[in-house]
DNA sequence: CGAATAGTGTCTGTTAGACATTATCGA
DNA sequence: TCGATAATGTCTAACAGACACTATTCG
């Protein structure tokens, strides 16, 4: 693939400008990444993270095509937290020259996932050596999550529309990586007001007591960028 | 200022890539920012955040680009803090185009500014309007500094590389706002580790029991991309 | 009933805020 | 001595972690 090249006012090169997305879910309480199998050089065949250039004529911003990109390689349609990340450059990151990767975070249900595609989900303690600079762009995102997962409503995203709260512990627990108390999960939950009981909503059929079931609140929903 | 596009395998616009920083200083105990005068259209004229496209020969990443920037706009060198803010984007920001900024922010102390040239300093409760998004980027800007004011050791940019506890306390308080109890701060201050005490240094001369003077840890500096 | 999870009560050590007290200078 | 700021002591109310206890279901 030859690199044409652009020039303002005809004085510098200008970087290639690409969207590189991270994508995290859940599955059997293990926390994973999304990688889809690249189709293009370079490295086509590789697996990488989801990723293409800026489409400067259909794109509104950054965000938006990110939201393209995840539609087309990991077929990923509704709302869906989505977030940005950090803006990788530099000369040496992409063998095709000086480029910006503005890379944004995703994190969904497992469910919003369809089941098969060129794509595949690992766990995230394992991440295999990834093309350009990839590796790095998964460890400030794991960073960020985990960050996050210890004093927001971010875990919560991993979870279908109504969840019981010991569901909602567990998704925190996962993220964060340790056991939390149920007293004083619930009382920071509470605190924190994000989620809202679903009245009259239990969830019933396990050999329990029935558990109440809760959602994002509204507040919490807006604060993101994803629909209900 | 006419701009010729590039494609990459003739498939795509490429956006403009530029940097814009938000750098911060403190003035008589109120946080400023810095604006330059710009020399270019578009908005040739009005004063607007320092910015600048990169320069993929010259530039090793967009943070180099940033300091380059601020040396060539605001005769900046040496070290100070630098961090990446946030990259905005898309097809309205610029008049030129569908465009990238990837945004730093910087936090100096006054003293790094020289004293005359084509840029000011203005209080940040009072910030004009601005030309491109300039006006969101700065707001942007004052949230992260506010908010990583709460918990870290970003105000402590803002002082020389001496200090008293004292004068900590002060720049804290401009820049999260709001007045602090010295006992709590200085507990705090001790459990961050993000000073150390400058053995057998007082700030002497006031009319007042002499001040212990402090530096920050090695730590702190290593954090952050300050050099001393 | 027993197993399992939901949901709440309560104790206790830690901490943050408020404020008082002592220390040490210059004038 | 007074006025100013440095530096530290102390009381208390709020809070977080630990853990026990009750509630409710299925089989």
């Amino acid at each position: 693939m030859k690199i044409q090249e652009r020039s303002v006012a005809g004085e510098f090169k200008i970087p290639i400008a690409t969207v590189d997305v991270a994508l995290f879910t859940l599955r059997e309480d293990i926390l994973q990444l999304l990688l889809v199998k690249r189709e293009l050089a370079p490295f086509a065949g590789a697996y990488a993270l989801p990723g293409g250039f800026i489409h400067a004529d259909e794109d509104a911003d950054a965000g938006a095509a990110a939201r393209r990109i995840l539609a087309g390689k990991a077929s990923l349609t509704g709302g869906y937290f989505l977030e940005q990340l950090y803006t990788f450059s530099g000369a040496a990151r992409d063998p095709r020259g000086w480029s910006i990767s503005i890379v944004y975070y995703a994190v969904v249900p497992e469910a919003a996932l369809p089941q098969h595609g060129p794509w595949t989900l690992i766990d995230v303690r394992a991440i295999p050596r990834l093309p350009f600079d990839h590796n790095a762009i998964c460890v400030a995102a794991l960073d960020r999550l985990r960050g996050k997962g210890a004093y927001s409503s971010l875990p919560a995203f991993l979870l279908a529309r109504t969840f019981t709260l010991g569901e909602l512990q567990t998704v925190y627990e996962c993220v964060i990586g340790e056991r939390l108390d149920k007293k004083s999960f619930r009382r920071k939950i509470d605190d924190l007001d994000v989620v809202e009981r679903v009245p009259g909503k239990l969830r019933r059929g396990a050999a329990n007591r029935p558990a109440q079931l809760y959602r994002l609140s509204a507040r919490t929903l807006s604060e993101f960028d994803r629909a209900i």
